[in-house]
DNA sequence: ACCGGCAATCAACACGAGTTGAGGAGTTCA
DNA sequence: TGAACTCCTCAACTCGTGTTGATTGCCGGT
């Protein structure tokens, strides 16, 4: 249906071969006179190269794939559009398989980009599976988010996630509260467990002593349900930590609904900065992630390796900044 | 770098017709002999046939695109989930772009889709501009979502918003407010003059006059932005119908900050049924648009267009449910 | 007149798979 | 014994592109 090279050739009365040089500026000269025509039959017949052709041919496709955990997370969803922004910004089609903690649905992900070709890999909060780094054992580069096992062959950009918790625990500590506990995540995932020592580290500096964390899935309703739990308990906190803002929107609803007012009663930060955690009552204190300085860092270092195959990994440390709201007690600006 | 068929054939000594006849369930019947051992070259060498080599001879690349506004809004995020969660389901890869009403964007991710031979086209909420439709006319299977052009030569997946909106207004009505006004949106996009009409519908059936609406953007600081001007113009209203479920986030964060409670002084209604806005204070009374019917509904259609071409359009139309919270007034359980 | 060199062009191959027409080996039937 | 037929196998083509070795025509130099 639509017109190929050959199509072009012939209308314009050449061979093949100068399309391709006119279009891609070949190595080769090519007469004006020739070039004209051939300008010309592109924009008649509408041609444009077919991408699966020129893949096969070049062995690059153009494209790059992400995998995540899930869009429900606006964290995530965040981060996917900073990405797929970078991405389209630099002319790659960016393909996103979410995973939602099944190594199941992770693998079929990770086989069908290899499938694909796809030209670079980004792997975002993924479980440290052997399989995983088996199949991209491939030669694809690949870049690590919020993940950076010791001396991985693969580039990473983390941010300090135990300095941010750190800094977040501190700054409720900072306002007399006594008690916090924190609601945690899956332990499989290294930026939760350094979240968990930030929190931890914090209550022992000020000479508290750390009880253990809730862990619960970084989702609403798994902060809904801990925070349930916790006040089920015979312990009555003063404050709480979440290592996520959306399990800090579902604990913050079982506090109003068991009649716990925060700040008031329970103030509350988080970990993420989202932007819905800035419209919300009372606004969230958060610990701000920079999702586009993250996903440019990425992409940035992803299609320079795929520029240059054999670059050794680099590793990027991002340093994120505690954002104030009401949730944990301070008086920001009502206007 | 990775085993080709040629490589497989080799290894078991046959031809690379072959193969194929082995793993496709070829035209032509395969000795055991000769299956056994080119199922054991498979298996030695990983082969996993080169899906690029595959979509340039068959001409399907077996994956579809999505253009969708955004991901930051909840409702197209949650959308998104559902359809890739269809296509996971039914072996298809998805490609997402993102246009954010840009006209530029959109025709760039659409030509990139036609370029990359996509097998089916999801376009949602997408702006009605002439090229869009000059570009799929290209015979690729189409379903539009939310947007259903009178005489559509693609197939619909829509909800019916100007019901869906009326039964919200009227929910409003019920609780005894006078004086609703409605926070609306583009209005190049069908879905939102349909919500517009549902909440006019509703003001006039009971005797009332419809204002004009406050058109915004669909975002949270939309919302927030026009309900601060709402605020600050001299009718005071007492309850209020957004378009969306951000921007009735956006806007109860304006009332707040005015002074104004929710429910209270002002009660809000909105469109979308979000998660997100399960977890609110208060709750959310919102239109459920039950997503993962529509992602289903339209990935059915969608994919079995792919399988029989010249199908003729089919038009889905879903029903939306309100779902309540406490926003609108209710008293539901605080359990 | 002859040859070297340059500019411009093209035929042909490769990428990795699916598919088909042809043909070899073996079996059955006349 | 030869013909017809079945069962299996393979070489060869196709998809649309990028690239290269070869070829043509022309000009200038000796």
């Amino acid at each position: 249906m639509a017109a190929t090279r050959a199509d072009v050739a012939r209308a314009a009365g050449v061979s093949p071969a100068l399309v391709s040089y006119v279009l891609n500026g070949g190595p080769r000269p090519v007469s004006a006179a020739a070039r004209e025509r051939i300008l010309q039959a592109v924009e008649e017949l509408k041609y444009r190269p077919n991408k699966i052709a020129q893949s096969l041919r070049g062995s690059r496709t153009h494209s790059i794939a992400m995998l995540m955990p899930d869009h429900l997370n606006p964290h995530f969803a965040e981060l996917a559009q900073a990405v797929e922004n970078e991405s389209f910004a630099n002319d790659y089609m960016l393909m996103i398989g979410t995973t939602d903690n099944d190594l199941t649905r992770e693998l079929s992900y990770l086989h069908s980009f290899m499938d694909r070709q796809v030209d670079g890999l980004l792997l975002i909060s993924a479980t440290a599976h052997p399989d995983v780094t088996s199949i991209t054992e491939a030669g694809i580069p690949v870049v690590l988010l919020d993940r950076a096992p010791p001396g991985s062959l693969f580039s990473t950009v983390v941010i300090d996630n135990r300095q941010g918790a750190f800094a977040a625990v501190q700054h409720l500590l900072g306002h007399g509260r006594k008690s916090p506990v924190c609601i945690s995540g899956p332990p499989d995932i290294e930026a939760i467990i350094q979240r968990e020592a930030g929190w931890s580290d914090a209550l022992t500096a000020s000479g508290h002593s750390a009880p253990l964390p809730w862990r619960t899935s970084l989702s609403r309703q798994g902060g809904y349900a801990a925070m349930r739990a916790i006040l089920a308990a015979d312990v009555q906190p003063d404050s709480l930590f979440t290592v996520s803002d959306v399990q800090a929107f579902g604990a913050i609803r079982a506090c109003v609904e068991a009649g716990q007012a925060v700040p008031r009663d329970i103030s509350v930060v988080a970990f993420d900065g989202t932007e819905a955690g800035l419209f919300t009552q009372p606004r969230l204190t958060s610990v701000d992630q920079a999702v586009r300085s993250i996903a440019r860092t990425a992409i940035d270092t992803l299609l320079g390796q795929i520029r240059d195959q054999d670059t050794s990994p680099v590793h990027h440390v991002l340093r994120p900044e505690l954002r104030l709201g009401e949730s944990c007690g301070c008086q920001t600006q009502r206007q």
